[in-house]
DNA sequence: GTCCGCTTTCGAAGCGCTTCGACGACAACC
DNA sequence: GGTTGTCGTCGAAGCGCTTCGAAAGCGGAC
């Protein structure tokens, strides 16, 4: 492995000329530097990561804590996992992946070992024992997800209650007087899965508000016909769905309805909100606002970045704006109803 | 932040007497030992991560090569990310995720700058870039699958092929005579997924083997109907179905065969290979043997921190032999047949 | 009393890089 | 001609640890 003084030796300058010539940190004579990045080159040069990361106190690592419950959505988790990871290296930083039998010792060590420059969270719980331990840490750490108690904390998630907002309102406008919400399975509602709980309050709330009956619905199996059946029951006049469920429960919908003589847009109107899955290919397809791992991790560590080489470690949640991608599952109930504004 | 020179102080010693009464390299009276381990924690002392590289030549991180396909199956590729991680940690390793659009920059930067002691690489093809590039480095690395050439190699899985001959194996001789194989999608296949073909090549050529008749399908959707709708027309007397599948078409295919008025095992003996998910929570839950991540990844780590600390670098292929679960969904065809002696 | 060997500890030399202060050369200015 | 400033480069001091060789202290053998 060559080193920074063979490079030096090679090209006939000092070692501090080749550090200043490869980081241009400082100003080094144009013919100067591009022999010593020929040089470094033709030896096949690379900086050692830990003699760079001890020298200028900085690892250019930030940790992924990525718990596993049962009830993990698996593509979800991946997606996260996956774009926090490639956000992070284009803006030239490796991550370290944390498991959660190691979630809070991962953390600790991380950090207090300077492993890591910062720390994305992950799969965030209403009460999380990380919230907890992120404000006694130094190391700036992003929560992707809001937990009940933000104080201290940097946090970015979807607007889930903007969501659930838009979902009712889009459909109470359109003269829509029954709406179902299939949310999530009990388990990860029970365990305080943040936003679970903030599209279903807002859900609610936003019902009442629009003066619209609703029910809600927690799935048990993969399969949305039992959901249905028991919307139905509670809603004999069901003229529209909102999913934030999983994807199994999503693409079986349109199915179950069929069981009820009820089509999709036909006899109830639908919009996906807060998912991971696309809608795109499923036989009717639904309006959807995504759930987009890709803003969201992008937004955390931009954010983290910005807190370890711009200093702004100021606490701040940030919420990202849904979109609403129209594919023609919300019709207007009544006849003569204006059409409906192409909303975003 | 305390370091090393702080706890040496404060215990009146020298940091080389600190360093070794952490690292217990060298023998320390055992009072000395205490004294200063005991104000090592009361400073909250934790050594840093990049100086300890540096110093010891050894960064403890290993790099986790993990791509993404379009037909990736989300459950399998958390499942070996996670079980590798957990291992790596337990043998005091932490991982470093490279995901696909990086994999070979990715590989080449973590072995040259030496920010990784070794690499793990998932989800391996046929004939896979990955080997090429393993070969010239001088970094360590265990491949979880087998690819074509494996010259020069360090390589660990399931033993697939063996998976099927018993399989077919246990079929026929408890008097099956038409099995049908499900296997996974053409899109993995048609890229070079290794043990795709492994396991398909060693089906086809056992039932040859053995005399038996056989139909292999690669399913479209999610659904096992159409599935067992082809091998139905290929083998219209089918009394055993392999699968080698993703979980989706596997938890349809019993419905799928009642469609046809066809029972597990009474019709129909089923057996799963290879496959990731249990398959104990169906109605009817199959024999199978599985492909456990957490056994793969344990002997992948395991191998790679031997070739990092122990120095053992010799290319070789490791199959794991695969154990059969049996959960009676496998039922001999002539009646008086001597009932089966359990395998596993 | 001397020498040997053992245990326990220390000092110092790195590991490979970054970065600060300084220095030499040279041009510009009064 | 001296002063000031700028540019390009160098030397050396770290960053916080590991590890090797050696020294100090001590008991036992001769």
């Amino acid at each position: 492995m060559a080193t920074i003084v063979d490079v030096a030796e090679a090209a006939g300058v000092s070692i501090s000329t080749v550090s200043y010539a490869m980081s241009g940190k400082r100003s080094i004579k144009a013919d100067t530097r591009d022999r010593v990045l020929a040089t470094a080159e033709a030896l096949g040069y690379r900086p050692h990561a830990s003699a760079q990361m001890l020298a200028a106190q900085r690892s250019h690592i930030v940790a992924v804590s990525e718990p596993v419950h049962p009830d993990t959505d698996d593509a979800t988790h991946r997606a996260f996992a996956m774009e926090a990871t490639k956000t992070a290296r284009t803006r030239g930083y490796d991550t370290l992946l944390l498991v959660d039998d190691d979630a809070l010792d991962g953390m600790q060590r991380s950090a207090s070992t300077q492993l890591a420059d910062g720390i994305v969270i992950l799969d965030v719980d209403e009460d999380d024992a990380r919230a907890r331990l992120a404000r006694e840490l130094d190391c700036p750490s992003v929560f992707v997800g809001i937990p009940a108690d933000t104080e201290g904390l940097m946090c970015v998630d979807l607007d889930f209650e903007e969501a659930a907002r838009r979902a009712v309102d889009r459909l109470a406008a359109s003269g829509h007087r029954e709406i179902g919400l299939i949310s999530h399975r009990m388990a990860p509602l029970d365990r305080g899965s943040n936003f679970i709980h903030r599209f279903l309050r807002a859900f609610v709330a936003q019902c009442a508000r629009r003066r619209v009956r609703h029910a809600v619905v927690h799935p048990k199996g993969h399969d949305a016909l039992e959901s249905v059946n028991h919307l139905l029951h509670s809603l004999p006049d069901l003229d529209a769905v909102v999913l934030n469920t999983g994807a199994d429960v999503a693409s079986s919908l349109s199915t179950a309805l069929r069981a009820h003589r009820l089509t999709v847009p036909r006899e109830v109107s639908v919009i996906a909100a807060g998912v991971t899955f696309s809608t795109e290919d499923f036989p009717v397809p639904f309006d959807t606002m995504p759930l987009d791992a890709h803003a969201s991790c992008t937004a955390a560590v931009d954010m983290l970045i910005d807190a370890i080489d711009g200093g702004n470690r100021e606490p701040r949640v940030v919420l990202l704006p849904p979109t609403y991608v129209d594919r023609g599952s919300v019709r207007p109930r009544h006849p003569g109803y204006p059409p409906l504004r192409r909303v975003s």
